[in-house]
DNA sequence: ATCGATAGTCTCTAGACAGCATGTC
DNA sequence: CTAGAGACTATCGAT
Protein backbone atom coordinates (compact mmCIF):
# COMPACT_ATOMS: atom_id res chain seq x y z
CA UNK A 1 0.00 0.00 0.00
CA UNK A 2 1.65 3.49 -1.23
CA UNK A 3 0.78 6.58 0.19
CA UNK A 4 1.53 10.89 -0.03
CA UNK A 5 1.48 12.66 3.45
CA UNK A 6 0.86 16.51 3.38
CA UNK A 7 -0.73 18.49 5.87
CA UNK A 8 -1.80 15.57 8.30
CA UNK A 9 -3.34 13.22 6.67
CA UNK A 10 -1.76 10.29 4.40
CA UNK A 11 -3.56 9.69 0.69
CA UNK A 12 -3.47 6.40 -0.26
CA UNK A 13 -3.28 5.36 -3.69
CA UNK A 14 -6.51 3.58 -3.39
CA UNK A 15 -8.18 6.74 -2.38
CA UNK A 16 -8.11 6.24 1.47
CA UNK A 17 -6.91 8.73 4.03
CA UNK A 18 -5.97 8.61 7.37
CA UNK A 19 -5.10 11.80 9.79
CA UNK A 20 -1.69 12.06 11.82
CA UNK A 21 -1.73 13.58 15.05
CA UNK A 22 0.95 16.02 14.44
CA UNK A 23 3.79 17.70 16.65
CA UNK A 24 6.67 19.72 16.80
CA UNK A 25 8.87 16.98 15.67
CA UNK A 26 8.74 16.63 11.97
CA UNK A 27 6.53 15.28 9.83
CA UNK A 28 8.55 11.70 9.66
CA UNK A 29 8.68 11.46 12.98
CA UNK A 30 5.01 11.78 13.09
CA UNK A 31 4.33 9.06 11.03
CA UNK A 32 6.73 7.02 12.66
CA UNK A 33 4.76 6.85 16.09
CA UNK A 34 1.69 6.76 14.60
CA UNK A 35 2.59 3.71 13.27
CA UNK A 36 4.33 2.14 16.51
CA UNK A 37 1.78 3.01 18.74
CA UNK A 38 -0.24 -0.08 16.82
CA UNK A 39 2.53 -1.80 17.67
CA UNK A 40 4.47 -1.53 14.10
CA UNK A 41 8.08 -0.97 13.40
CA UNK A 42 8.93 2.17 10.86
CA UNK A 43 11.47 2.96 9.07
CA UNK A 44 12.56 6.26 7.47
CA UNK A 45 14.80 7.21 4.43
CA UNK A 46 16.54 10.39 4.58
CA UNK A 47 18.77 12.24 2.43
CA UNK A 48 21.69 12.48 4.30
CA UNK A 49 23.63 10.54 7.05
CA UNK A 50 23.43 14.24 8.91
CA UNK A 51 19.79 14.06 9.11
CA UNK A 52 19.33 10.29 9.48
CA UNK A 53 21.74 10.71 13.07
CA UNK A 54 19.90 13.76 14.06
CA UNK A 55 16.14 12.26 13.20
CA UNK A 56 17.00 9.27 15.40
CA UNK A 57 17.98 11.30 18.45
CA UNK A 58 15.08 13.61 18.19
CA UNK A 59 12.87 10.54 18.14
CA UNK A 60 14.70 8.68 21.44
CA UNK A 61 12.70 10.74 23.85
CA UNK A 62 9.14 9.63 22.00
CA UNK A 63 10.41 5.81 21.15
CA UNK A 64 11.25 5.63 24.55
CA UNK A 65 7.68 4.91 26.06
CA UNK A 66 7.28 2.08 23.54
CA UNK A 67 9.68 0.01 25.35
CA UNK A 68 8.92 -2.55 28.14
CA UNK A 69 10.69 -2.91 31.57
CA UNK A 70 12.80 -6.30 29.97
CA UNK A 71 12.98 -4.68 26.36
CA UNK A 72 15.08 -1.37 28.18
CA UNK A 73 17.41 -3.72 30.13
CA UNK A 74 18.41 -5.24 27.10
CA UNK A 75 18.62 -1.77 25.09
CA UNK A 76 20.89 -0.66 27.77
CA UNK A 77 22.99 -4.02 26.84
CA UNK A 78 23.15 -3.35 23.81
CA UNK A 79 23.65 0.08 23.54
CA UNK A 80 26.98 -0.45 25.87
CA UNK A 81 28.26 -2.63 22.86
CA UNK A 82 28.15 0.09 20.39
CA UNK A 83 29.56 2.70 22.79
CA UNK A 84 32.61 0.52 23.18
CA UNK A 85 33.31 -0.59 19.42
CA UNK A 86 34.84 2.68 18.89
CA UNK A 87 35.52 5.97 20.52
CA UNK A 88 34.01 8.10 18.58
CA UNK A 89 30.86 10.53 19.08
CA UNK A 90 29.29 9.09 16.25
CA UNK A 91 28.76 5.41 18.28
CA UNK A 92 27.99 7.58 21.73
CA UNK A 93 24.94 8.88 19.92
CA UNK A 94 23.73 5.12 18.41
CA UNK A 95 24.31 3.91 21.87
CA UNK A 96 22.18 6.41 23.12
CA UNK A 97 19.31 6.19 20.31
CA UNK A 98 19.28 2.12 20.83
CA UNK A 99 19.17 2.58 24.37
CA UNK A 100 16.05 4.47 23.68
CA UNK A 101 14.64 2.05 20.97
CA UNK A 102 15.65 3.71 18.09
CA UNK A 103 18.71 3.74 15.42
CA UNK A 104 20.42 5.26 12.54
CA UNK A 105 22.34 3.69 9.78
CA UNK A 106 24.40 4.38 6.97
CA UNK A 107 27.85 3.37 5.99
CA UNK A 108 29.76 5.66 8.31
CA UNK A 109 29.12 3.46 11.17
CA UNK A 110 31.39 0.31 11.97
CA UNK A 111 30.73 -2.36 10.22
CA UNK A 112 29.55 -4.01 14.23
CA UNK A 113 27.18 -1.28 14.83
CA UNK A 114 25.56 -1.63 11.05
CA UNK A 115 25.15 -5.53 12.40
CA UNK A 116 23.54 -4.71 15.78
CA UNK A 117 21.38 -2.54 14.49
CA UNK A 118 20.29 -4.93 11.90
CA UNK A 119 19.77 -7.66 14.35
CA UNK A 120 18.00 -5.71 16.66
CA UNK A 121 15.53 -4.03 14.54
CA UNK A 122 14.89 -7.54 13.17
CA UNK A 123 14.70 -8.65 16.45
CA UNK A 124 12.21 -5.81 17.11
CA UNK A 125 13.87 -4.18 19.94
CA UNK A 126 14.69 -1.23 18.07
CA UNK A 127 10.99 0.40 16.96
CA UNK A 128 12.31 2.81 14.35
CA UNK A 129 15.58 3.16 12.15
CA UNK A 130 16.23 5.90 10.25
CA UNK A 131 18.67 5.19 7.09
CA UNK A 132 20.16 6.99 3.75
CA UNK A 133 19.75 4.23 1.12
CA UNK A 134 21.99 1.76 2.25
CA UNK A 135 19.16 -0.18 3.96
CA UNK A 136 17.03 0.39 0.75
CA UNK A 137 19.59 -1.83 -1.69
CA UNK A 138 21.22 -4.25 0.68
CA UNK A 139 20.37 -5.76 3.26
CA UNK A 140 16.79 -6.92 3.79
CA UNK A 141 14.93 -5.56 6.82
CA UNK A 142 11.64 -5.07 5.92
CA UNK A 143 9.09 -2.44 8.30
CA UNK A 144 5.31 -1.97 8.86
CA UNK A 145 5.84 1.33 7.68
CA UNK A 146 8.45 2.70 4.96
CA UNK A 147 8.56 6.36 5.06
CA UNK A 148 10.49 8.75 2.44
CA UNK A 149 11.01 11.53 4.17
CA UNK A 150 11.81 13.50 0.64
CA UNK A 151 11.71 12.43 -2.79
CA UNK A 152 14.78 14.97 -3.59
CA UNK A 153 18.63 14.45 -3.62
CA UNK A 154 21.29 16.28 -3.87
CA UNK A 155 23.28 15.38 -6.85
CA UNK A 156 26.73 16.87 -6.95
CA UNK A 157 26.59 18.10 -11.09
CA UNK A 158 22.71 18.30 -11.75
CA UNK A 159 22.07 20.12 -7.67
CA UNK A 160 18.69 18.92 -6.17
CA UNK A 161 17.58 16.09 -8.45
CA UNK A 162 14.06 14.01 -7.84
CA UNK A 163 14.88 10.72 -7.47
CA UNK A 164 13.80 7.94 -9.32
CA UNK A 165 11.26 5.74 -9.80
CA UNK A 166 13.41 2.68 -9.67
CA UNK A 167 15.05 4.30 -6.48
CA UNK A 168 11.35 5.23 -4.76
CA UNK A 169 10.59 1.58 -5.66
CA UNK A 170 13.28 0.06 -3.99
CA UNK A 171 12.92 1.77 -0.75
CA UNK A 172 9.16 0.68 -0.98
CA UNK A 173 10.22 -3.02 -1.50
CA UNK A 174 11.00 -2.49 2.52
CA UNK A 175 7.31 -2.38 3.31
CA UNK A 176 5.76 -5.20 5.00
CA UNK A 177 7.16 -7.94 6.47
CA UNK A 178 5.45 -10.98 5.94
CA UNK A 179 5.53 -12.81 8.54
CA UNK A 180 4.48 -10.50 11.07
CA UNK A 181 2.23 -8.03 9.16
CA UNK A 182 -0.58 -8.07 6.82
CA UNK A 183 0.31 -5.24 4.82
CA UNK A 184 3.19 -2.96 4.53
CA UNK A 185 2.76 1.03 3.80
CA UNK A 186 5.24 2.91 1.72
CA UNK A 187 4.23 6.53 2.69
CA UNK A 188 6.17 9.76 1.01
CA UNK A 189 6.27 13.41 2.55
CA UNK A 190 5.63 15.95 0.28
CA UNK A 191 3.32 19.29 -0.38
CA UNK A 192 1.73 18.12 -3.64
CA UNK A 193 0.12 14.92 -3.41
CA UNK A 194 -1.44 14.32 -7.00
CA UNK A 195 1.83 15.19 -8.29
CA UNK A 196 4.08 12.74 -6.63
CA UNK A 197 0.72 9.72 -7.02
CA UNK A 198 1.69 10.32 -10.69
CA UNK A 199 5.18 10.70 -10.83
CA UNK A 200 5.91 7.46 -8.66
CA UNK A 201 3.30 5.95 -6.88
CA UNK A 202 1.22 4.90 -10.65
CA UNK A 203 4.53 5.70 -12.15
CA UNK A 204 6.35 2.95 -14.24
CA UNK A 205 9.97 2.58 -13.30
CA UNK A 206 12.66 3.64 -16.08
CA UNK A 207 13.83 1.14 -18.53
CA UNK A 208 17.19 -0.49 -17.09
CA UNK A 209 19.72 0.98 -19.43
CA UNK A 210 23.26 -0.87 -19.76
CA UNK A 211 25.88 0.29 -17.90
CA UNK A 212 27.74 -1.83 -19.66
CA UNK A 213 28.64 1.29 -22.87
CA UNK A 214 30.62 3.43 -20.19
CA UNK A 215 33.81 3.16 -21.59
CA UNK A 216 35.75 2.34 -18.47
CA UNK A 217 33.38 -0.68 -17.64
CA UNK A 218 34.39 -1.77 -21.63
CA UNK A 219 37.73 -1.51 -20.48
CA UNK A 220 37.70 -3.87 -17.98
CA UNK A 221 35.33 -6.50 -19.41
CA UNK A 222 37.26 -6.32 -22.61
CA UNK A 223 40.33 -7.22 -21.07
CA UNK A 224 38.44 -9.95 -19.24
CA UNK A 225 37.36 -11.40 -22.17
CA UNK A 226 40.93 -11.66 -23.67
CA UNK A 227 42.77 -12.76 -20.88
CA UNK A 228 40.29 -15.54 -20.58
CA UNK A 229 40.20 -16.59 -24.05
CA UNK A 230 43.39 -15.88 -25.52
CA UNK A 231 43.65 -15.68 -29.46
CA UNK A 232 40.37 -14.65 -29.58
CA UNK A 233 39.39 -11.74 -32.95
CA UNK A 234 37.90 -8.78 -33.42
CA UNK A 235 34.56 -10.66 -34.98
CA UNK A 236 34.48 -13.10 -32.21
CA UNK A 237 34.45 -10.21 -29.46
CA UNK A 238 32.01 -8.26 -30.91
CA UNK A 239 29.40 -10.78 -31.43
CA UNK A 240 30.43 -11.83 -27.78
CA UNK A 241 28.97 -7.84 -27.27
CA UNK A 242 26.09 -8.04 -29.67
CA UNK A 243 24.49 -10.22 -26.91
CA UNK A 244 24.38 -8.26 -24.12
CA UNK A 245 22.14 -5.61 -22.89
CA UNK A 246 24.41 -2.86 -24.79
CA UNK A 247 23.34 -3.94 -27.74
CA UNK A 248 19.78 -3.06 -27.66
CA UNK A 249 20.07 0.25 -27.18
CA UNK A 250 23.39 1.22 -29.69
CA UNK A 251 23.87 0.28 -33.63
CA UNK A 252 26.38 -2.44 -34.53
CA UNK A 253 28.48 -0.12 -35.82
CA UNK A 254 28.27 1.79 -32.97
CA UNK A 255 29.40 -0.86 -30.66
CA UNK A 256 32.85 -1.99 -33.29
CA UNK A 257 34.07 1.66 -33.55
CA UNK A 258 33.98 1.34 -29.61
CA UNK A 259 35.67 -1.92 -29.32
CA UNK A 260 38.46 -0.96 -31.96
CA UNK A 261 39.21 2.28 -29.98
CA UNK A 262 39.03 0.41 -26.87
CA UNK A 263 40.91 -2.34 -27.79
CA UNK A 264 43.68 0.24 -29.45
CA UNK A 265 43.81 1.44 -26.27
CA UNK A 266 44.71 -2.02 -24.51
CA UNK A 267 47.09 -2.33 -26.93
CA UNK A 268 49.00 1.28 -26.80
CA UNK A 269 49.68 0.75 -23.10
CA UNK A 270 50.36 -2.46 -23.57
CA UNK A 271 48.17 -4.98 -21.83
CA UNK A 272 47.55 -6.95 -24.86
CA UNK A 273 49.23 -7.60 -28.03
CA UNK A 274 48.11 -9.18 -31.16
CA UNK A 275 48.74 -11.81 -33.19
CA UNK A 276 47.50 -11.03 -36.77
CA UNK A 277 44.30 -10.48 -36.49
CA UNK A 278 44.20 -12.32 -32.65
CA UNK A 279 44.60 -10.71 -29.15
CA UNK A 280 46.13 -12.06 -26.30
CA UNK A 281 46.76 -10.61 -23.06
CA UNK A 282 50.39 -10.57 -21.70
CA UNK A 283 51.64 -11.27 -18.30
CA UNK A 284 50.29 -7.81 -16.59
CA UNK A 285 47.21 -7.92 -18.58
CA UNK A 286 46.28 -11.67 -17.21
CA UNK A 287 47.56 -10.55 -13.92
CA UNK A 288 45.07 -7.53 -13.93
CA UNK A 289 42.19 -9.90 -14.59
CA UNK A 290 42.68 -12.39 -12.79
CA UNK A 291 42.74 -10.13 -9.30
CA UNK A 292 39.78 -7.91 -10.75
CA UNK A 293 42.23 -4.99 -11.50
CA UNK A 294 40.58 -1.99 -13.47
CA UNK A 295 43.16 -1.75 -16.72
CA UNK A 296 43.52 1.78 -15.57
CA UNK A 297 44.76 0.33 -12.72
CA UNK A 298 47.34 -1.71 -13.73
CA UNK A 299 48.93 0.83 -15.82
CA UNK A 300 49.59 3.10 -12.89
CA UNK A 301 50.97 0.43 -10.63
CA UNK A 302 53.04 -1.15 -13.25
CA UNK A 303 54.32 2.33 -14.36
CA UNK A 304 54.97 3.37 -10.48
CA UNK A 305 56.65 -0.15 -9.98
CA UNK A 306 59.08 0.70 -13.09
CA UNK A 307 60.12 4.39 -12.88
CA UNK A 308 59.53 5.17 -9.33
CA UNK A 309 63.05 5.31 -7.66
CA UNK A 310 62.12 4.41 -4.31
CA UNK A 311 58.92 3.37 -2.66
CA UNK A 312 58.09 5.72 0.32
CA UNK A 313 54.62 5.10 2.94
CA UNK A 314 53.18 7.96 1.86
CA UNK A 315 54.16 7.49 -2.05
CA UNK A 316 52.63 4.07 -1.72
CA UNK A 317 49.60 5.08 -0.32
CA UNK A 318 49.32 8.42 -2.74
CA UNK A 319 49.27 6.09 -5.86
CA UNK A 320 46.39 3.30 -4.08
CA UNK A 321 43.79 6.28 -3.26
CA UNK A 322 44.68 7.76 -6.96
CA UNK A 323 43.70 4.44 -8.52
CA UNK A 324 40.84 3.91 -10.28
CA UNK A 325 39.54 0.76 -7.88
CA UNK A 326 39.87 2.51 -4.69
CA UNK A 327 36.67 3.73 -3.05
CA UNK A 328 35.77 5.68 -1.28
CA UNK A 329 37.74 8.77 -2.09
CA UNK A 330 37.25 11.38 -0.14
CA UNK A 331 38.02 15.20 -1.40
CA UNK A 332 39.50 17.44 0.28
CA UNK A 333 37.17 19.94 2.06
CA UNK A 334 38.18 23.92 2.63
CA UNK A 335 39.38 23.20 6.17
CA UNK A 336 41.35 20.25 4.99
CA UNK A 337 44.36 22.25 3.82
CA UNK A 338 44.81 23.06 7.68
CA UNK A 339 45.44 19.51 8.22
CA UNK A 340 48.18 18.68 5.85
CA UNK A 341 50.94 18.99 8.52
CA UNK A 342 49.62 15.66 9.67
CA UNK A 343 51.93 14.64 6.62
CA UNK A 344 55.57 14.52 7.31
CA UNK A 345 57.33 17.68 5.89
CA UNK A 346 60.56 15.44 3.50
CA UNK A 347 57.46 13.53 1.90
CA UNK A 348 56.19 15.96 -0.08
CA UNK A 349 53.53 15.81 -2.47
CA UNK A 350 51.74 18.81 -4.29
CA UNK A 351 48.85 20.16 -2.35
CA UNK A 352 46.75 19.08 -5.13
CA UNK A 353 47.35 15.19 -5.34
CA UNK A 354 46.21 15.04 -1.62
CA UNK A 355 42.80 13.83 -1.10
CA UNK A 356 41.25 13.16 2.50
CA UNK A 357 41.55 9.29 1.80
CA UNK A 358 44.66 9.59 1.56
CA UNK A 359 45.24 11.69 5.09
CA UNK A 360 42.79 9.05 7.13
CA UNK A 361 45.06 5.93 5.75
CA UNK A 362 48.42 7.87 6.74
CA UNK A 363 46.60 8.73 9.72
CA UNK A 364 45.67 5.06 10.25
CA UNK A 365 49.10 4.06 10.15
CA UNK A 366 50.47 6.29 11.97
CA UNK A 367 48.14 5.32 14.79
CA UNK A 368 45.74 7.37 15.07
CA UNK A 369 42.56 6.37 16.63
CA UNK A 370 39.28 6.61 15.04
CA UNK A 371 37.65 9.53 17.20
CA UNK A 372 41.17 11.56 15.55
CA UNK A 373 39.71 10.72 12.45
CA UNK A 374 36.47 11.81 12.83
CA UNK A 375 37.37 14.88 14.67
CA UNK A 376 40.15 15.83 12.13
CA UNK A 377 39.34 14.55 9.01
CA UNK A 378 35.45 14.10 8.68
CA UNK A 379 36.12 10.46 8.27
CA UNK A 380 33.36 8.19 9.62
CA UNK A 381 34.68 4.77 10.86
CA UNK A 382 32.57 2.84 8.42
CA UNK A 383 34.67 4.70 5.62
CA UNK A 384 37.75 4.13 7.03
CA UNK A 385 36.80 0.71 7.22
CA UNK A 386 36.04 0.43 3.65
CA UNK A 387 39.45 2.37 2.77
CA UNK A 388 41.58 0.05 4.69
CA UNK A 389 39.87 -3.22 3.27
CA UNK A 390 40.22 -1.36 -0.39
CA UNK A 391 43.93 -0.51 0.15
CA UNK A 392 44.45 -3.87 1.50
CA UNK A 393 43.13 -5.82 -1.60
CA UNK A 394 44.64 -2.73 -3.85
CA UNK A 395 48.24 -3.04 -2.08
CA UNK A 396 48.48 -6.83 -2.60
CA UNK A 397 47.82 -6.57 -5.78
CA UNK A 398 50.59 -4.23 -6.53
CA UNK A 399 52.68 -6.38 -4.58
CA UNK A 400 51.85 -9.14 -7.16
CA UNK A 401 52.59 -6.90 -9.98
CA UNK A 402 56.01 -6.23 -8.55
CA UNK A 403 56.72 -9.92 -8.07
CA UNK A 404 55.79 -10.10 -11.92
CA UNK A 405 58.03 -7.45 -13.02
CA UNK A 406 61.16 -8.92 -10.92
CA UNK A 407 61.17 -5.80 -8.61
CA UNK A 408 62.31 -7.60 -5.73
CA UNK A 409 63.32 -4.21 -3.56
CA UNK A 410 60.10 -2.91 -4.65
CA UNK A 411 58.18 -6.10 -3.58
CA UNK A 412 59.26 -5.79 -0.41
CA UNK A 413 58.42 -2.03 -0.08
CA UNK A 414 55.05 -2.75 -0.72
CA UNK A 415 54.27 -5.72 1.37
CA UNK A 416 55.79 -3.76 4.24
CA UNK A 417 53.17 -0.88 3.32
CA UNK A 418 50.77 -3.69 3.43
CA UNK A 419 50.67 -5.42 6.66
CA UNK A 420 50.92 -1.76 8.55
CA UNK A 421 47.62 -0.63 6.65
CA UNK A 422 46.37 -4.39 7.53
CA UNK A 423 47.26 -3.73 11.36
CA UNK A 424 47.19 -0.05 11.35
CA UNK A 425 50.61 0.90 12.64
C1' DA B 1 37.24 42.55 29.32
C1' DT B 2 34.05 38.68 29.09
C1' DC B 3 30.20 36.35 27.91
C1' DG B 4 26.19 35.51 25.23
C1' DA B 5 22.38 35.88 22.32
C1' DT B 6 21.16 36.73 17.59
C1' DA B 7 21.32 37.16 12.88
C1' DG B 8 23.77 36.59 8.87
C1' DT B 9 27.07 33.59 6.13
C1' DC B 10 29.42 29.56 4.66
C1' DT B 11 29.91 24.72 3.80
C1' DC B 12 28.44 20.40 2.73
C1' DT B 13 25.54 16.66 0.90
C1' DA B 14 24.09 8.16 -0.64
C1' DG B 15 26.32 3.96 -1.73
C1' DA B 16 30.20 0.55 -3.16
C1' DC B 17 32.05 -4.80 -6.39
C1' DA B 18 37.29 -7.04 -5.81
C1' DG B 19 42.11 -11.15 -3.70
C1' DC B 20 44.09 -14.01 -0.14
C1' DA B 21 45.16 -15.90 4.39
C1' DT B 22 44.23 -16.27 8.92
C1' DG B 23 41.18 -16.03 12.88
C1' DT B 24 36.84 -16.91 15.45
C1' DC B 25 32.46 -18.93 16.74
C1' DC C 1 20.31 26.84 -11.48
C1' DT C 2 17.83 23.97 -7.62
C1' DA C 3 17.45 22.83 -0.85
C1' DG C 4 18.15 22.84 3.97
C1' DA C 5 20.64 21.77 8.24
C1' DG C 6 24.40 22.68 10.98
C1' DA C 7 28.83 24.95 11.78
C1' DC C 8 30.87 29.11 11.93
C1' DT C 9 31.34 34.31 12.31
C1' DA C 10 30.27 39.05 13.08
C1' DT C 11 27.82 42.20 15.60
C1' DC C 12 25.94 44.35 19.35
C1' DG C 13 24.66 44.74 24.12
C1' DA C 14 24.57 43.71 28.95
C1' DT C 15 27.11 42.62 32.92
Amino acid sequence: LEGVYSHGEIIFSNGEKRSIKQSNRGASIDLAIDCISNQGQALIFTETRKRAVSLALKAAELTNRFLDDKEKNKAKTVSKVISDSDDTELSRDLAFAVSNGVAFHHAGLNPTCRKIVEHYYREGLIKLVTATPTLASGVNLPARRVIISSIKRFDIEYGMQEISVMDYKQMCGRAGRPKYDEYGEAIIIANDPELILDAYINAEPEPIRSALMDDNSIRMHLLGIIASLPGIDEDELLSLFSNTLMARYYRKSTIKRKLERILDYLVVNDLITTQGNRFIANDIGKLASMLYIHPETAILFRDVILTAKRLTPLGLLHVITQSYDFFPKLSLRRKDYDELDLIDEDQFIIDDDYNRSLLGLYSWINEHSEKFILDRLGIEPGDLYRMIESADWLLYAMKEFAKKMNKIDAMNDIEKMHSRVKHGV
